[in-house]
DNA sequence: AACTATTTATAAGA
DNA sequence: TTCTTATAAATAGTT
């Protein structure tokens, strides 16, 4: 579409594929924006990323338009299922490792000093588990911090070469001192429960 | 944007919003269509008109990616966009143990690579949370494994003075040798979210 | 994260 | 609606 055309594949690389997916999911949420604004459209766009990762945007609320949504098809099924929020709780956990989740549960129930009632090999594994995630966030962190440094670094070599007296023209304007950059905000986000206990009134 | 730029907001002639809207409606659903396939994401876009009529787009089903956001904005939306609420009260004890609860599942359901999407307060937050978690978990099993050192040494002391004898006669039932003890398994409780996929059926 | 050569999208007009 | 076309906007490849 620019430098040269492309086809509409999936892209190989994986790191064109994420900048290609960042430039033009931001793209996508201002095309989907303007249309709202210009035409008083009401839009939800939901977008996972190949890697799990949610963005979201709502001219109101995704809650609110997913409701809409749902009023507005018509097979709804009229079968109730009673309790649906119990069937919710357990939905949070699905195919992933249930002892973690039962453990974690416990915990959450027992309040800390009660992880005397745990025994031994609960302990053990919860303690296993814990480790391993720590590393896990400390490994994340550090790299993130690298990162940070090397654009940190760059900057001052910048700098120092001369582009002081360019920064002082246009204005404070750099961009590489952000060190929150992504953030697809999305302000009301404890939609999808309360989605449940109001979007269907099956009666 | 082209024989004149416009200024984005809403138009005032019904009719070139209608064509407004058809034209961008088009043109925002071929550049989702496009996102999901360059980049293999799962996107659904709903769009009510002003006149409310419903346009959808999915990559795989509106109902799929409505699912997969209720369970995700449930799950996740905590620690990828951490609230003021929680910010405030990660201290305490009382909210401690629910954050483990969150964030071991946060951890499960990412496995590792996605934490690179954290910033670095956000792991900040995260290490300092399972650091202290696995703290308490320590030393829960520390006072457990004493407690158990002690019971063992009671045994033996007791069967060098001549509980043996005592023992013979009651059949083996004695109780301080048993370590697991509690165990509280609950076995099926994937039920959920066969719940979502039969319990809505939109479309 | 910037830049820019091109491709795409599209506003206005027919 | 659909087509045309001048122009604005998006973006692929590059740095």
């Amino acid at each position: 579409m620019t430098r040269q055309k492309i086809q509409i594949k999936k892209i190989d690389s994986i790191t064109a594929r994420q900048v290609t997916f960042s430039k033009r999911r931001r793209g996508l949420f201002k095309k989907a924006s303007e249309l709202s604004t210009l035409c008083d459209a009401e839009i939800a766009l939901i977008v996972f990323s190949a890697t799990g990762k949610l963005f979201e945007y709502s001219s109101s609320s995704v809650k609110q338009v997913i409701e809409r949504h749902i009023l507005q098809s018509k097979n709804l099924h009229k079968i109730v299922q009673p309790s649906l929020e119990l069937q919710l709780d357990s939905a949070t956990d699905n195919n992933l490792s249930k002892e973690i989740y039962e453990k974690t549960r416990e915990l959450r129930q027992l309040r800390g000093e009660e992880l005397q009632e745990l025994n031994i090999e609960e302990l053990q594994r919860l303690e296993e588990l814990l480790a391993r995630a720590l590393t896990s966030v400390r490994e994340a962190k550090e790299i993130e911090l690298m990162e940070q440094n090397q654009r940190l670094r760059n900057q001052v070599i910048g700098l120092s070469v001369g582009q002081t007296r360019r920064l002082l023209e246009q204005g404070q304007s750099s961009d590489s001192t952000m060190i929150n950059s992504n953030s697809s905000a999305d302000p009301d986000q404890d939609t999808s429960f309360t989605f449940l206990k109001l979007g269907f009134s099956f009666s």
